[in-house]
DNA sequence: CTTATTTTTATGTATTACATGTTTACTTAT
DNA sequence: ATAAGTAAACATGTAATACATAAAAATAAG
């Protein structure tokens, strides 16, 4: 007997991964090599659980994982079938800022600053006439608040004419990739401003959002970008090496 | 028939969810609320099943979830602890440019072109003697690779080496997330370029990885971006309202 | 006091049963 | 014969239960 647990020792260095990981992988190699269309179906629960030797409630584990994803849409009677994931919703609800380790944030509010930077082209390629009008309105909006006191209040509403603003600028690109970071990269940069930087969230270089519009109508790509550059300034002089 | 198929439409997108939906959704909430830190403990699966009155199969398929997405970590006998999520790694695994609609494979090919133009000012501010020479090499066993003859093997590894370039670029960002997203990028890049567009994967514009080093060398951060602008010219090309 | 063993306990896995909602097939009425 | 209504089948959703397993805690042995 004290053989018998010397060979147990001895023999398991231990890579577990639980069944229903391994489930999982399984089924994700199933659908890369089978190169399925979304609206396809995968195989029934029972067929799974019989072909993998495992029990139907690991089978469930795995599948809803892809459900949480997006991947599958499992529908009574018929079946779960494929769908195109949805990347980065499913991220979203899982962003918890308070959870993320301050290199993280880091990561996220560097992030907003390289898309805000680079946006410039899509901008300028997909621009409408209602989107300039609607930046006009958030600016002029922006100018009468401006003009009032700094009460606490409209220091908030500042904050969300600011929001407003660059979050037209991401809608503008009519990029939903770049909508989704975006959402996922607010609430992070709000959490990092407040507490990680102790900066004004309101402080921004000598370019304000009335030029940026000037130049979103006027200019091009290169000169917006620059201008972008120099109205996050501050922002960039957070960063360190 | 065809007043049928108007109706589906404007009735009902089907708002089901089932009890793990919600009981994911609960947790999350609670997550959210409690302000809690990597390494805080989560209820046990028995209390949360007494707690939310649903069986414990049905909260084991909500963990799981989010054991998918690098929050939770349960051991034996100790319970779940939370972890700090890795938000992109998990989107990695279940990545399937074929899965994925020509509209998303184009946002992400767009992204793509985002974040190497905006990321130039990173790349200044962290830029090592060590990543220059890493660049160096990649740009001469370019060349040597440029005199030889077109063979399909020498196509080949002339994507790589393009392939290594530009992922450099990412990693001297030194930033985590970018490199998250590159990785979700590439495959999907490598798919858009075979078979939406079908364009030479090595058709760039007027400035070459050389000249691009360079500028990393004695530039400044506008310059380069101008330069990466110039480089992706035809990626830009593709693209359309 | 250290080490080995047992016990406890929470998660991991499996079996089983039933509920629920869809599809399919069948029946019935006009 | 076509349309509507009904019943049967079937796959997923939910639940209860039992046992395996591993890790921590408690206890016993040296």
């Amino acid at each position: 007997m004290e053989d018998h647990t010397e060979h147990k020792k001895l023999l398991k260095p231990i890579p577990v991964s639980t069944k229903a990981d391994q489930v999982e992988e399984q089924v994700l190699q199933y659908l890369r090599l089978g190169n399925f269309k979304p609206g396809d179906t995968i195989p029934k629960e029972e067929e799974l659980s019989k072909a993998l030797h495992v029990s139907r409630p690991v089978i469930r584990e795995a599948l809803s994982r892809l459900r949480m994803f997006g991947m599958i849409d499992s529908r009574k009677r018929r079946g779960a079938i494929l769908r195109q994931p949805d990347l980065f919703s499913a991220m979203e609800r899982v962003l918890m800022p308070n959870m993320l380790s301050n290199a993280t944030r880091r990561d996220i509010f560097e992030l907003r600053l390289v898309l805000e930077i680079g946006i410039a082209d899509l901008l300028f390629l997909r621009k409408k006439p209602e989107d300039l009008l609607a930046l006009e309105k958030i600016v002029a909006d922006e100018q009468i608040l401006l003009e009032k006191d700094r009460t606490p209040e409209n220091i908030l509403l500042l904050i969300e004419n600011d929001l407003a603003f660059h979050g037209k600028i991401y809608q503008i690109s009519g990029n939903k990739m770049l909508q989704s970071l975006q959402r996922i990269i607010i609430p992070t940069i709000k959490h990092v401003i407040d507490h990680q930087f102790k900066m004004d969230p309101l402080s921004y270089g000598k370019i304000t959002h009335f030029q940026l519009l000037e130049l979103l109508k006027q200019g091009n790509p290169e000169k917006f970008r620059e201008a972008m550059r120099e109205h996050l300034t501050y922002h960039f002089e957070q960063l360190s090496v």
